[in-house]
DNA sequence: GTGATTTGTTAATCTACATGAATGCATAGG
DNA sequence: CCTATGCATTCATGTAGATTAACAAATCAC
């Protein structure tokens, strides 16, 4: 087997981590403490409320962040797993590098424009501004993800793909 | 008149902006480099959607961030504006202290949390969790803010109130 | 202080989306 | 290969919350 630190030429200093599709990368209730940078595959975090439904909070494919940004010192509240063979590198939540500095903020643009969405728009357009974001991840996830995503149920997403199809 | 650096015991080298109740810390639309944090008084950032409804993103009162978090060099989508006699310092999103970095930490913690309970709780849920997290601003804030920011309209909020008050 | 303009309440109707159930397809495992 | 399990679609019905409107209460402006 080949050097996987080669194959993606990653700073041999870099403590990469393997997950395999269906592995867990954090449970609900354990500490967390740090947030992953994607190298590479496809990953997802959610929560599963008291009626045992799942909600994803965010997708992460390369170059995403991936993590459960819970207080230091506080148990996680997410779960995160890989939907493919996945490659992640931990960002350390306390001293991160300059340059990590910058996803931060990204990733909080990112949040800030998820919840405009969720406040303002209905499901027909928070799923076509899901589809602008993210032309990649619909190929690669089920569609009853995405409407978990979405915030709806996959009957209903379905309903809007139909409509959608229907005015071409 | 007293020196407010003195008043509020800042290190005189931070740059403090004062702004006054209804006055603007940013418009959408202009390129936006900082975000701030909030010295003493309340702010709140929304967006104005396509139909003119008005959508609070966060309040920010002291000890808080307030800021458009849009990637570098982007215009920014937020109004932000102060309801009440506020003072903020900017901290500039390319090269923060480190002590900063941990509340940017805390910011995506309360952004993760606020995603979550938009998609998984219903709007009484949503209220009574507010009432936990922020129990001050309920008292300094009309009712239609706080609609506005559960993303529910005032009416569905006085409705929800007289519930909660019928069962005491 | 008085009129005018916001804010909050209540109630009737409407609608987007949830829920539940039935059906056809795929994919996986033996 | 055949069955079992999960996924997507469609439909019938239910419901949380939007919308509209009318009124009461509070706050603001002069």
């Amino acid at each position: 087997m080949e050097n996987i630190n080669e194959i993606l030429s990653l700073d041999s200093e870099e403590k990469i981590k393997q997950v395999k599709k269906g592995e867990f990368l954090q449970k609900t209730g354990v500490l967390s403490t740090s947030v992953f940078l994607v190298k590479k595959g496809l990953l997802r975090s959610y929560t599963i409320d008291e009626k045992g439904k799942e909600h994803i909070f965010m997708f992460g494919s390369e170059g995403w962040i991936v993590g459960d940004n819970v207080a230091p010192g506080e148990k996680g509240e997410l779960f995160i797993d890989a939907l493919e063979d996945s490659v992640v590198v931990p960002i350390s939540k306390s001293s991160p590098p300059k340059s990590d500095v910058h996803k931060l903020h990204k990733r909080i643009s990112v949040l800030q424009k998820r919840i405009i969405m969720l406040m303002s728009a209905s499901a027909i357009e928070r799923y076509n501004h899901f589809l602008e974001i993210y032309p990649d991840i619909v190929q690669r996830v089920p569609q009853k993800m995405i409407a978990s995503y979405l915030g709806i149920t996959p009957q209903a997403l379905s309903t809007i793909r139909g409509k959608i199809a229907g005015k071409k």
